[in-house]
DNA sequence: TATGAATGAGTCTTCATTCAT
DNA sequence: GATGAATGAAGACTCATTCAT
């Protein structure tokens, strides 16, 4: 333990002072229109020190994704793993993602947006941990359905990427100044969720 | 007979040809890592005519917005005028959405990931324009409710929100090559939306 | 005479309009800032019939030229040949000159900014003309000198250049709706003129 | 001790060595006839090194503007100080700017051709400068009217306008191998003035 | 006479990245 | 660890001019 830590501003570790600028300014005008220089300018150092720390532009937008993905998929385990019915866990998985999905607005709004601005390596690699994220989430689909608790027709991963565009979309319309409360729409979304695939 | 006599390729009017290689080329590596230079080289004409027919890179994308807000409001239009019960009327404006952003899926791509590359105030008149086709789709589901065909509970707005992000999202994940035809991911769509909102 | 003759406004000649046109963009924005586009469209026609007028953009700024010099050339001759005291002469032609890049400030402005954008040969014609006019100026304070009415220090060609330094600064200091009028300024230049060089 | 030593060539530091080539190119062919290629082939660096010391093509100019503008304007306050009859110190200040402009023609060419060049604001600052200017030789010709040196009926403001659009004018046809070395035009420039304001 | 689509060379500017210090 | 000068390739856009009609 050298120097400083926190989370933002002038006392941050200079890595995550970056990394935070760059979140914000990503998500604010897209990664291809955030310039290395402004980004640098956000977090008070300059261009060398970038380079001493992320490799590339393209390092710290991946980061980005990694960070997102480890969280979320340590989160939806975490609700998987609960002792509850099937209906219960993902009710509360779907309204846990749209929880933290709001929460990190910007996370979100990068996520879906800057995928193909990523090398084609690193985007492998994002879309590998994905689909290990939208594979656990399709499980527990799965369970409801062959234990009846959920309606047979639905193609399982249909219904995954029916919802996660719904949660995505959240990027594009939530206003956190706006008359819903994050809990108020993950609510929501977890009730049209389980409606949309339960039973009768 | 004037000369053109297509809708591609070397025999379509200067203006068609622009368009049409611009949209293929957003879709696929996006606005801005598209080149003025590879849509003129695709279109098989120098940079003068493009700027001869379009005012500005930004115009071309907006065209493409505005075709597609154009067609899907008029779809949407129809569907909704129809003499049928409201939750026969919402399921085939569902549908028909989904059929038409599959066949449609490189403006689908570039609709949902390229709004923010445009000039404010193309970003505005779309937005206005996107606000209208929203509302549309809302009354729909507002008289659905108030009829007592729909649950009470889910906000109107939100559902709406919920539906098209599920929709926009098609252009992340669905391949033409795929298991599922555009009609049974439109079918399968309208029915989770469907079970999503009506009552009991 | 074909069809109308004015001097401005939709009902001049094509190229008197065009010419007119020109003239007041050049002047405001420059020679090489002042599209021909901009110039067509000034003028309500097409490019085509600018290029079936003259033959470049320079030609027309050649005509201004031509135009400008022959007036000046035509009025000083006039008042060079009165039968009059030379320091008359001197007087009136310098008043004159100074009435008349006023009136004309448009190419006022254009004389003195923009002969480096003509083409070489327009321009040594431009200056061949130019020098033949200097030379007439000239001979008047030549006349002046060897008659004693105007001292003898003052090399000739210099008080020329000294005298149409001031003139073409008209261009960049004279406001129409200022407190002097074109006569007042012509009065007052004039009379520095003489007091600078007349005997005792 | 830095690297450079020198005031040209390719041993001064580059801002330098941009700065001079760019006064030698715009003075010979016109702002907006100088491309910032050529510019930067003169000084034998790339467009990367000017745009990392100049925010613009633009920004050049200004620089030109602004350190022509800082001499001239020491240089006469210098003279206005001196404890010396006024119209010693006009005849000073007259005889020392057309001594100035001859030994920097470039920058004179520049000032009286590019101004309008300018983006408006950097006008703006370059008129305001120039007024100041303006306004202290003015207070000299005031000052010998209301001593009674000279005359009173040439409005103080006109004499300026008049002596200095001589001085510009210098840039059009003074050359260096020509028969009048820079401090006779500057005598003779005073001689003029002088005559053409004092008193009998 | 006049059109306007099309050209092609040229414009200024941006930017991720490197490297000597 | 960190700087910031410099690169070099690429970017969007402009414009005088031509030519088939």
């Amino acid at each position: 333990m050298t120097t400083q830590h926190g989370s933002a501003g002038k006392t941050a570790a200079v890595p995550q002072r970056l990394l935070a600028e760059a979140t914000r300014l990503f998500a604010d005008r897209g990664f291809d229109r955030t310039s290395v220089q402004e980004i640098v300018e956000a977090a008070g150092v300059t261009k060398g020190a970038l380079y001493h720390y992320f490799g590339s532009k393209d390092d710290l937008l991946h980061e980005v994704y990694a960070r997102v993905l480890r969280l979320q998929t340590e989160r939806l385990a975490a609700i998987a793993a609960l002792e509850e019915p099937v209906a219960d866990r993902v009710r509360k998985a779907a309204a846990d993602v749209v929880v933290s999905s709001i929460q990190n607005l910007d996370d979100t709004k990068i996520f879906f947006r800057s995928i193909h601005q990523l090398s084609p390596d690193k985007q492998r690699a994002v879309r590998s941990d994905r689909r290990h994220y939208h594979e656990m989430f399709r499980s527990l689909i799965e369970e409801g359905r062959d234990t009846g608790v959920f309606r047979a027709e639905p193609v399982p991963d249909l219904v995954v990427d029916f919802f996660f565009g719904s949660v995505h979309h959240l990027a594009v319309w939530y206003r956190p100044d706006g008359p819903l409360g994050a809990e108020q729409v993950a609510e929501q979304f977890a009730d049209l969720l389980l409606h949309s695939i339960r039973t009768s």
